[in-house]
DNA sequence: CCACGATCCTGCTAGC
DNA sequence: TGCTAGCAGGATCGTG
């Protein structure tokens, strides 16, 4: 569920209040399998005592790094919700790590689809080599239209299946995809070596422009995210062609910028939300973009 | 390199 | 009301 822009609204929301907290306690561990590289006691054993030092973000992981050198790669997958709460407040359903710290705060993976997994490292350079072997560059800091160039080059798959690769590009989802496709104009289904320079220049735009929204709304909630406060975003109030398509029992939805009703169609095993009119296959269209308003 | 299917899980909803 | 099929924002692995 969670991509960049709603990992990066957690790592916003639990900076403040965690960086300088010391962790006391590691409990609540019921899915073995939710650590794929260590167990609850070899967990608590490298995080107790110590104090996190920083809350970042790198693809759609959440990284806690502590002093010692101990860090924390969290992924949320399809359903986790990372939220901070006080000791005593109630516990919710589906929790299957809890960390408590110094102020009797804790933060609690909570992820009714058990597909998260909290990696655990040593060493600030063994997290880096695990983070480098599964992700590409950073959206927002690392890409412009040269570099978008670069990397499609030579590629002949379906550019939306690239966008979702996340040794492609990290940070980027299925909802985002469709919407940066929508925003650039461009077809989901358009192979990376028809896109033309200007439209590749553009899908960088669209990219950085749809994310850097997506976090100023503070994420989108979609159906089960969550800030670090428990609280809703706003972006799903902003969404041009996600969900927007015909359901089973719903009409589809306009394109805000021509009024065509959304379509859907299936790659990958994956839904694709697009404009037939403002995304057509295999034609380059008209250079026009234009800020996402409001339905 | 690329496409596709299966897999890991639970909850929700449409339709009968 | 109850049941069931299908679907969900992710990532990995195996096959062709």
């Amino acid at each position: 569920m969670p991509e960049l822009p709603e990992v990066e609204t957690t790592a916003r929301g639990l900076r403040g209040p965690l960086v300088g907290r010391t962790v006391v306690g590691v409990t609540g561990v019921d899915w073995p399998r939710m650590l794929p590289n260590a167990t609850e006691e070899r967990l608590a054993n490298l995080v107790c005592g110590r104090t996190v030092v920083a809350v970042d973000r790198r693809g759609k992981y959440l990284l806690l790094h502590l002093d010692g050198d101990a860090h924390l790669a969290i992924h949320r997958k399809m359903s986790g919700n990372l939220l901070l709460r006080r000791g005593d407040d109630a516990h919710e359903r589906h929790t299957h790590l809890v960390v408590r710290f110094d102020d009797g705060r804790e933060l609690r993976f909570v992820d009714p689809r058990k597909f998260g997994r909290v990696y655990v490292f040593e060493s600030a350079a063994e997290m880096e080599a695990f983070l480098d072997e599964r992700l590409g560059p950073e959206p927002l800091s690392e890409l412009d239209g040269s570099v978008l160039r670069a990397r499609l080059a030579g590629r002949r798959g379906r550019i939306k299946s690239l966008l979702l690769d996340q040794t492609f590009l990290a940070g980027v989802g299925n909802l985002y995809a469709d919407e940066v496709l929508w925003e650039a104009g461009i077809h989901p289904l358009r192979s990376a070596d028809s896109l033309e320079p200007a439209e590749i220049d553009r899908l960088a735009e669209a990219i950085k422009h749809v994310l850097t929204l997506a976090i100023e709304r503070r994420g989108t909630s979609f159906s089960d995210y969550r800030d670090a406060e428990g609280l809703l975003g706003e972006n799903q109030d902003y969404l041009n062609v996600y969900g927007r398509a015909a359901g089973r029992s719903r009409p589809a939805q306009c394109c805000p910028r021509c009024g065509t009703p959304i379509e859907r169609l299936t790659l990958g095993q994956r839904s694709s939300h697009f404009c037939p009119r403002c995304q057509r296959r295999g034609r380059v269209l008209g250079a026009t973009t234009r800020p996402i308003r409001p339905r």
